[in-house]
DNA sequence: CGTCTAATTGAACGAGATCAAGACAAGTGG
DNA sequence: CCACTTGTCTTGATCTCGTTCAATTAGACG
């Protein structure tokens, strides 16, 4: 999170996520400033605090712009389970705008900044911008095709294959947004983290690790990823990015 | 899929949507009418037919009218994986709406009947009818916090649990269209099915309903769903129907 | 230099998979 | 009406991937 996040910049909110949804479709500068005066305030929260709690009615949404923080539940014994990972650029409780209370936690995994977008801007969105309104709920539709593609990994992949793939999925989704480099990233999280994410223990989270480092594929230490061998990567997790819809077309 | 079908009128495409819908918000006779004239044509289709097969390009969503539908995706050596079983009443493409190019395989489980909406009636909607619009992208948000609740069954539920997990959801759902009974409903699926829709193999997945036959808890066979112990079953599943979002307030 | 938290490694265990063989029901053709 | 498919369900035996339990090491930090 120190050198790679100057590469967006810093003091534009809106800037990882006009890049993840002109990736995607045309933004128009009318609809960017109709978005940029939906941003009502910027906060900071420490890691590992909650930014929402399962079953809160909530009454704004919020733009991550720095940091990673991650959706998530748990079961009555205190199993967690990840749903998904976000980044700069991800609006995080868009679900929420509709869905009123919210059905997870919300959780920042490291320091983290935020945009807050109060409901009324979004509704009025939709009352007036129809396109926008599109590029809107497009946004939450990714959310679901990444959901989808979880419930794949987590139901059919093998454990190193689940790992694999995640790595895979933050590094082409943070280098959309300039938080990547040539096949290395920063990713601050704990094995815990991973082992949350993917359905598995951090056990064997650990030693699925070691052997991708000895297979020389992938490298995760020290809160980066170092990616070796991409091609062999990818056709380890079956990878494929059609799921992240990386097409430029008119929604 | 006999005598309950009956409950609604099958004479009306949008009476289950109808009901759906109106349980999570007001839908006015002007909305009521738009939806209505939204729809271009109805089809049949026998069971095990492929509706919509991954990379396709949709330029029209499709209402379920009557029987089974998943939503699923293959791993290359042939796995398979169901991300969600839809019932009359669901809107299955509105993800390929603004996805357009659709990441999974739809195909039809039992015979089915169901609608078919232009994506370009759907964008006049989106453009006149703004509370609709929010409507329809809530029923999306619906699918995305299913797949979230499936992605937690898979990840951290054990085998029993995860199957109970998803009679308790069918039954609240078809119940909520009138296609089940008290404590009973049909669900005319085979044994693999019900495998690949938990992310398990069909001899565990035989086991675990003899388990659950045994313990006098849920009975499924010959294609119907018999639910001796409704609170044991949602309390051996962890269900809790929050993430279903059945409160009846302004989207 | 002691204290915490996270990473690492080993050993034993177990849930669920895999392999293989029957049982059963519903056609289907002779 | 019976022999013969065919597909699904069922059951047993064995195996394996990932878990669990437990102990050790490594880092970071005051």
């Amino acid at each position: 999170m120190t050198a790679e996040t100057c590469a967006i910049d810093r003091d534009d909110p809106l800037g990882a996520l006009l890049l993840k949804l002109r990736a995607r479709d045309l933004v128009s500068d009318e609809e960017e400033q109709v978005l940029r005066e939906s941003i009502a305030e910027i906060r900071e929260l420490p890691a590992g605090k909650p930014i929402v709690r399962a079953g809160t009615i909530l009454s704004e949404s919020t733009l991550l712009l720095d940091g990673l923080v991650c959706r998530y539940m748990d079961m009555a014994d205190g199993q967690r389970q990840i749903m998904e990972i976000h980044v700069a650029g991800d609006f995080l409780d868009l679900h929420g705008f509709l869905l009123k209370r919210i059905d997870h936690n919300v959780g920042a995994m490291t320091p983290v900044r935020f945009a807050l977008v109060p409901h009324d801007r979004l509704r009025r969105i939709t009352e007036e911008y129809p396109h926008l309104t599109r590029i809107l709920w497009f946004s939450t539709l990714l959310d679901a095709a990444m959901h989808r593609e979880k419930i794949l990994s987590i139901g059919r992949r093998s454990a190193v294959a689940r790992i694999a793939h995640l790595l895979c999925e933050l590094y082409v989704r943070l280098k959309l947004v300039g938080l990547a480099g040539d096949c290395r990233y920063a990713l601050p999280l704990k094995q815990v983290d991973l082992a949350d994410a993917t359905g598995l223990t951090s056990v064997h989270v650990n030693r699925m690790l070691r052997k991708l480092r000895n297979d020389e594929v992938v490298t995760f230490r020290g809160g980066e990823v170092l990616i070796h061998d991409w091609e062999r990567l990818q056709r380890l997790a079956e990878f494929h990015e059609t799921y992240l819809h990386l097409e430029r077309r008119p929604r």
